[in-house]
DNA sequence: ATAACTGTTACTATAATAGTAACAGTTAAG
DNA sequence: CTTAACTGTTACTATTATAGTAACAGTTAT
């Protein structure tokens, strides 16, 4: 698929991570769990670590956790960390110039864009790790 | 670009059979506007009249106009229309057995989802045609 | 010194999308 | 009744974002 999932990605990661707080992880943990490779699980969690989501330590005996509690993580933490992609994408055209329509759509749809993507932060935000992992656990 | 603007490439379609809502409008001059072919807007054009929101003529002086009038229209019917992507896309892996997390985060995903999409979709049912028109016109 | 991890870069393969071309079907007009 | 100019649709190509992999330098516990 060439459909952006990292923004899910990340936050099956950080489940993970929250699930298993007591115990040390590492990136192959992680990788069997979401099933995909290592390295593309660290290329995530560095994303996350420089949101200052995750804390790392290096060499032997290295692994993640999460760098605060997941009740006080959302989903829209998680979402801007990964730069997830926003509610739709705006055309890239070339204006047509005397055509009203062609030069002025943009900032219309600007501005439809700039409202949806606040009401989609917002139901984001609303959702902590805490309530994905409590969902996960539940079921 | 590899990345899905239709609903984008719709509005900006859907803006322009309401500016001239007074005149024949053929795809070749809706391709103009947008500055892509007249078979890749026949190819919207053809969602949006399925859906209802627009209707054509064929034969010599063929031709589209809106079906409603365009305070009528939501970019919510327009997002439909043209079965945009949904808010974030969920990732497509093998269950891991004996993993909880692995196992169950699909389900929690999609709760999330559900939650942010409905966000999403009131927003868009929020903004008329007739409004993104109106931005046209004023800028 | 070695083993085992992170962090990062470079690379390949895949698949969604834009964009184009072509053509059958339709209809107005001469 | 032939022609011109559309729509509607399918098939095709090119592009590009993304997933996924491999490799390796840097770090640290043993």
């Amino acid at each position: 698929m060439a459909v952006n999932t990292q923004f899910s990605i990340a936050v099956h990661i950080m489940a993970g991570l929250a699930y298993r707080c007591d115990q040390e992880t590492t990136s192959t943990n992680l990788a069997m769990s979401v099933n995909t490779s290592p390295s593309f699980v660290r290329r995530v969690l560095s994303k996350l670590s420089k949101a200052g989501l995750v804390q790392t330590a290096t060499g032997k005996a290295g692994a993640c956790w999460l760098a605060k509690d997941a009740k006080d993580i959302s989903l829209l933490d998680i979402y801007e960390a990964v730069d997830a992609p926003k509610a739709f994408s705006i055309h890239n055209y070339t204006e047509q110039k005397g055509c009203t329509v062609s030069c002025h759509i943009k900032a219309a749809l600007d501005n439809a864009l700039n409202k949806t993507q606040k009401a989609m932060e917002a139901s984001l935000d609303d959702i902590s790790l805490a309530q994905i992992v409590s969902d996960v656990k539940k079921k």
